[in-house]
DNA sequence: GTATCCCCGTAC
DNA sequence: GACGTACGGGGATACT
């Protein structure tokens, strides 16, 4: 891949940010908004693109030499006003202190500068990013140089300008000077407007190819306009033509992103009065270099042990061998307590052969000084994504990590359920602070244990710049986790949860190969033949997975009845397929198709890939910080979503075993949804059916259908069960209708007679909407949040979305919420009463376990207890629970 | 060849 | 356009 330059046309966003931003101004007087939006915009570029070289063009002071070829260039324009002239200085010292390269030079304007420097460096091989929205730039672009439009996020290349202008990039300059351009005073040809030039240039290629051409074209008037405006365009064309051979810097390394001189930036930012920005500066106050110590005598690992003994909290980071870490082997441990230093210990680093280097303390004597302090319950640990070095400290050095955890990727979920990354590095980088990369210290080593391999001064670097950037986040993110009242959920539930989580993961879950490989079998002998069903009734082989070719050959070749359409073609899904099943035999058969091929690929296939081979388990990850709602989710494999509904699916679930001599136990929560929403809403009539333990869905029924609960039948039942659920999600009656296949109009009398008898439903929706609109978030009853940002969205399907979520997200949270404690509270159980049940698997509203079958009866009545209890509502929670041999119902 | 979007289907 | 939260397979497509 080719190095990436990018060139910023400073000027033109000097500008920008001058008429774009509010007026601004410090206490003295000074104006200062334009600065404040050119360093916002350079930010923001620098925050999302990342780039790793790039310059900031300026256009110089005075006359240019286009002047000199036209006096009244750009004389239209008036002269700077004297407020943006006195910000000027400020953004010179910003672009200086950001160590950001400046291409400036007398006589030039930014865009020859950017023109010339885009030259070289496509001549050097590299690519070339010119960001600016000014056209002009448009004549510069190759294969190699693009222009991207920060404000539009517009990306141009030779295929967009064809797009948009009907000529190629390297006739643009031809094209423009037959048009001129009126905000900088340029001519061109009266009445030749971009019509009439795209024709000409199509037609003669360029400028030249119409002058020497000229006796060709018929319309006289156009004639006399051509040979009337040639000296105006040709002027015009070397006013607009750029400057190729300004001297810029021509090489890579001249335009690198150097790190921001923070002591500078944090003057500016005082003088200024940018207090957001000098926050973030006073906050990360980069450490020195000689403050990053490698470990590797005992004495100073003793000296270490002597500050820890006095130390609240350390930051800790592991490297390892591998990215799983329950098999990942350490091969080196960075701490650091305050901001001053950090420490590097590496114990597994190895030369070409693999042999251990020498000069490195043994894990054992490590252990034996830091040890008590990862285990004092006393002593607070810091680190990014603590479940990775809990993990590999466990497994790897049978050490398990105790005391008050604080985990900066869960605080930043917290704070920001959102955010765009939760990474370390892009978390620094937001905050201005650049990591060295993990690719850059590897360098394309592709060997999955090549930390090992890394020169050991380096790692001590960059193993110690993690540490350090994870104590910078602890700073900033404890006290707004205060302030935000989320200390109790991070440091009372998501934190604890974490060596829960850990354990669970090594644990994994038995799967029966012989189940699986049965399954495998019969499976893909029904699909063979289901496959040559399909062929024949479609009359000819294609592809039964592709949606497209499906598509048409149901609706273009044997034309059935096409119901709803996607954005890229025919829809296809179970709702349509079904419509069509008893039309056609096709459709029926790609529906069974469908169900098998799902479950042979994503169960079957899938689960027998990650089966450990030795053990016979397999072992899921649970990300605590992907959802909005603040549930878990599981990943290689997802154990959240193992079939249960149809008869093939549950069979997947008897491959899910115990392990020898033990049996599954399974608690799951009864309606923890509508429990939750009875809470909330205090609605009398929900509040009642589950305090008298009634069934709900067939409460409703009766209510909806104004009959006694004994008269509901199962059917009856069904439509009630579809509206308990849909009303968590905010559903309308139109979804409704679908859900049910019955009509609108139905659909609405149903959901109306439920708000009759739900009334406080009714209220509770229209109640956290408005509440959404006040805040701009909503919160479970933990305080978790979700912000809405477009809950006042003008956009009616964005606006509606987001009153959707802001119904949904404080039941779904909530449930979230209340089966971390029950986990938590299980957990507790489990250690204090010495229970031999061990939990596996969480989905969401039902934990797994795995115990041996006499300890069932009371271990049973403990867990259930537990859960029960887990958080207080105005309903009682209710527990049920199975035992089985295996996960199938 | 790899990354990403889209459609679809599984769970709660 | 219409029902919330996830993960993942496979096709199509875009980029390299």
């Amino acid at each position: 891949m080719k190095e990436e330059i990018y060139l910023i046309d400073g000027s033109a966003y000097i500008y920008r940010a001058y008429h774009a931003m509010a007026p601004l101004s410090n206490s003295k007087g000074l104006q200062t908004h334009a600065v404040f939006g050119f360093i916002n915009i350079l930010r923001r570029l620098i925050r999302e693109k990342n780039p790793r070289h790039l310059a900031v063009a300026f256009d110089s002071r005075g006359p240019v030499f286009r002047h000199e070829l036209y006096r009244d260039y750009k004389a239209n324009r008036p002269p700077m006003p004297e407020d943006l002239a006195e910000q000027i200085p400020y953004i010179k010292q910003y672009v200086a202190a950001a160590n950001i390269r400046v291409l400036e030079q007398v006589g030039v304007e930014a865009d020859d500068l950017i023109a010339s420097a885009a030259q070289a460096m496509q001549r050097a091989g590299y690519k070339v990013i010119i960001v600016s929205g000014d056209k002009d730039l448009l004549q510069l672009i190759t294969d190699d140089v693009v222009m991207w439009d920060p404000m539009k996020d517009k990306f141009m290349d030779a295929l967009e300008i064809r797009k948009k202008y009907n000529v190629t990039p390297d006739q643009l300059l031809d094209f423009f000077s037959l048009i001129g351009d009126s905000s900088d005073n340029v001519p061109g040809i009266t009445g030749i407007g971009p019509k009439t030039a795209e024709k000409l240039i199509n037609q003669f290629g360029s400028l030249d190819g119409i002058y020497e051409n000229i006796e060709s074209i018929q319309q006289a008037k156009m004639v006399d306009r051509l040979i009337e405006g040639r000296p105006s365009a040709y002027l015009a064309k070397e006013l607009i033509r750029l400057k190729v051979d300004v001297p810029v810097p021509e090489r890579l390394v001249d335009y690198t992103l150097g790190n921001p001189d923070t002591g500078l930036l944090s003057e500016l930012y005082t003088e200024l009065e940018f207090a957001s920005f000098l926050k973030e500066i006073e906050t990360f106050t980069a450490v020195s270099p000689e403050g990053f110590r490698s470990v590797q005598t005992v004495e100073l690992l003793v000296h270490i042990a002597k500050i820890l003994q006095d130390a609240e909290l350390v930051a800790i980071d592991t490297e390892t061998t591998s990215l799983d870490a329950r098999t990942a082997k350490l091969v080196g441990i960075s701490l650091c307590v305050d901001l001053d230093q950090a420490w590097y210990i590496p114990v597994g680093h190895r030369d070409a052969e693999g042999k251990l280097l020498p000069g490195q303390l043994e894990v054992s004597q490590v252990l034996e000084y830091l040890g008590p302090f990862l285990q004092s319950p006393k002593l607070a640990k810091v680190g990014h994504n603590l479940k990775y070095d809990y993990t590999v400290l466990l497994q790897d050095c049978k050490l398990a990590m105790t005391g008050p955890l604080f985990d900066t990727l869960l605080a930043a979920y917290l704070l920001d359920e959102s955010s765009r990354s939760l990474k370390l590095d892009d978390l620094c980088l937001a905050r201005g602070i650049r990591l060295t990369s993990f690719e850059s210290v590897v360098g394309g080593d592709k060997r999955p244990d090549c930390f090992a391999y890394v020169d050991m001064q380096v790692a001590c670097n960059y193993s110690c710049e993690d540490v350090y950037a994870a104590l910078l986040l602890w700073r900033e993110f404890a006290p707004r986790l205060e302030e935000m009242q989320l200390f109790a959920l991070f440091a009372q539930v998501e934190m604890p949860l974490v060596p829960i989580l850990a354990r669970m993961e090594i644990a994994g879950i038995t799967i029966d190969p012989e189940v699986l490989a049965e399954l495998s079998k019969e499976f893909s002998q029904k699909l063979v033949e289901l496959e040559q069903q399909i062929y024949s009734l479609a009359g000819k082989e294609f592809n039964i997975n592709s949606t497209q070719q499906l598509g048409q050959i149901l609706f273009d070749e044997l034309h059935l009845p096409c119901g709803r359409k996607t954005k890229t073609g025919y829809s296809t899904d179970v709702k349509v397929l079904e419509k069509l099943a008893n039309k056609h035999d096709l459709p029926a058969r790609i529906l069974d198709y469908r169900t098998l091929a799902k479950l042979q690929s994503t169960y079957v296939e899938r689960l027998t890939a990650l089966q450990d081979s030795v053990t016979g388990r397999v072992h899921t990850s649970y990300n605590q910080a992907v959802t909005a709602t603040g549930r878990l989710s599981s990943s290689n494999p997802n154990l959240q979503n193992i079939p249960i509904r149809s008869e093939d699916g549950n069979r997947i679930r008897q491959a899910f075993v115990p392990a020898a001599g033990l049996v599954f136990l399974s608690a799951d929560y009864s309606q923890i949804d509508l429990r939750v929403l009875a809470h909330y809403s205090q609605d009398p009539a929900l509040l009642r059916a589950f305090r008298s333990g009634e069934d709900i869905h067939t409460r409703t029924a009766a209510e909806i259908f104004g009959v006694s609960p004994l008269l509901i039948n199962s059917e009856m039942r069904r439509v009630a069960k579809s509206i308990n659920f849909g009303i968590v999600y905010g559903m309308s009656s139109f979804g409704l209708s679908e859900q049910l296949n019955i009509g609108r109009k139905e659909a609405q009398t149903f959901i109306d007679r439920y708000f009759r008898h739900y009334a406080g439903v009714k209220q509770f929706m229209g109640d956290i909407v408005a509440r959404a609109r006040k805040d701009g978030y909503v919160s479970t009853l933990l305080n978790r949040r979700r912000n809405l940002p477009e809950i006042d969205s003008s956009n009616r399907v964005r606006r509606e979305f987001s009153e959707r979520m802001a119904i949904n997200t404080p039941i779904q949270g909530t449930a979230a919420d209340i089966i971390k404690l029950a986990m938590l509270a299980v957990d507790r159980l489990i250690n204090t009463e010495q229970l031999s049940a061990r939990l596996l698997l969480q989905v969401h509203d039902e934990l797994v376990f795995e115990l041996p079958p006499a300890d069932v009866e009371p271990t049973l009545v403990h867990i259930r207890a537990a859960m029960e209890q887990a958080l207080q509502l105005d309903v009682p929670l209710v527990v049920n629970c199975t035992v089985g041999r295996s996960l199938a119902k």
